[in-house]
DNA sequence: CACCCGATTATCT
DNA sequence: GATAATCGGGTGT
């Protein structure tokens, strides 16, 4: 019923694999009901980026960006907040992520709301805290296997032709601000950071 | 063990 | 546009 993606997708350049997942779902099955959305928004964190959280090397924290690739590193921001990285990076470097940065809702959209305390529209998850709250992703979702059909896992969705792919610097970090590594969908209004008048 | 700060968001003005 | 909320890991004493 759900057409995984195989751990092969994620063994390739980082930048690469955050290009060819905008358009692809991430599905999140809680209490037999599941929650998805489509990747519209990402971002690219390699190993040697100093904006990285892999830049200094494997620490307790960030040992899911050094496993296997096509799993989830989850961390904890700001005090309140958790975003989903997908591991993903070539065979010649040892780690590397991408970071989720918005979801267009395909399924259990009303689940997402509550999640959300109630806030709908564009608001349920055009930001990677939003997104992590909206699908209930937490920590314990650490190293999760996103490549088996299990709670948590990726799936095909949408085709998304080349010429849709917008390419700016990343955003919120304050090293390498300027590197093209953030990707998205031209057109998508679940796109982060911007104004629905 | 104390201190510092961040790949964010909501809620003000 | 500015800022508070809030907490775990990293770093240094």
């Amino acid at each position: 019923m759900f057409n995984i993606l195989n751990r092969s997708f994620f063994e390739r350049k980082t930048e690469e694999v955050a290009k060819a997942l905008l358009g692809k779902q991430i599905v999140h099955i809680v209490h037999g009901h599941p929650r998805a959305g489509i990747i519209v928004e990402t971002e690219a964190y390699f190993y040697g980026d100093p904006a990285s959280h892999c830049f200094k090397g494997m620490t307790k924290s960030n040992s899911a960006l050094f496993g296997p690739v096509g799993h989830a590193y989850v961390y904890f921001i700001y005090g309140n907040h958790y975003c989903l990285n997908i591991v993903a990076h070539s065979k010649e470097v040892p780690a590397g992520g991408i970071l989720i940065r918005a979801l267009e809702p395909t399924l259990g959209r009303d689940e997402m709301i509550e999640a959300r305390h109630g806030i709908t529209g564009y608001q349920i998850s055009n930001g990677p805290g939003k997104l992590a709250q909206a699908l209930g992703i937490t920590k314990t979702h650490n190293h999760k296997d996103l490549t088996i059909q299990d709670s948590l896992f990726i799936t095909e969705g949408r085709s998304i032709n080349p010429s849709e792919i917008i390419t700016t610097g990343r955003i919120g970090i304050s090293q390498a601000k300027d590197k093209p590594l953030r990707f998205y969908i031209a057109n998508n209004p679940w796109v982060s950071q911007l104004k629905h008048t």
